[in-house]
DNA sequence: CATCTATTTAGACAAAAGTCTAATTAGCGT
DNA sequence: ACGCTAATTAGACTTTTGTCTAAATAGATG
């Protein structure tokens, strides 16, 4: 199910950080690594489990890859959510 | 941080059965196990980790500890996922 | 074409997470 | 006090996850 794969995407600080430099802007996989202390294979292995969970989309530019945030995938955590925490949040819409 | 905890805490599927199951009713952690093909310490660990997330609580009562959601606390994660795929809708860079 | 640059993949390794059995704690009811 | 039941904790083990280095890929440019 898309709902695992979405929050052990999420789990990650460092993914979760990611996601934050794209909400900014779009970026190449080497803009992103430079943001964080981690070699680029650590970086493009955490943009890997982000693009497989549909969080993140990429296309080419000459030879840079560019990442940008998929924002329409977190619909179906917030709904999950939504079940859960259900009542207590009636009124937050 | 407290959002790290909350997620890693339901990045796991059988954690997110036991919150589903105290959704419908407070549960002892026997019955709790029960509904799960795992030995009581197993269920025993995620019911503590769930507990430090605060997505949980629990009272005694007799020898039987029973457990109940914490709705409230999903507070921060909406939050959390609202500022970043919350306004999916409106831009898109 | 040759080489350089950006990125990913492969493989090894370390750390973290999940699971079990066995032992322990805690409280109940004779 | 004793044994019984519920639950947790301790310790060992396995699996998963995150990280690195080194190699491979893809494409651009001289």
């Amino acid at each position: 199910m898309a709902l695992n794969q979405t929050l052990k995407a999420i789990s990650d600080p460092i993914r979760r950080a990611i996601l934050e430099c794209l909400r900014q802007q779009d970026m190449t996989a080497g803009a992103i690594s430079e943001q964080f202390d981690l070699t680029p294979a650590t970086v493009s292995y955490h943009l890997k489990l982000l693009r497989e969970a549909g969080l993140i989309s990429q296309t080419k530019d000459k030879n840079f890859v560019i990442y940008s945030l998929n924002a329409s995938v977190f619909e179906e955590l917030l709904t999950w959510i939504y079940q859960l925490g259900g009542d207590s949040h009636e009124n937050k819409n």
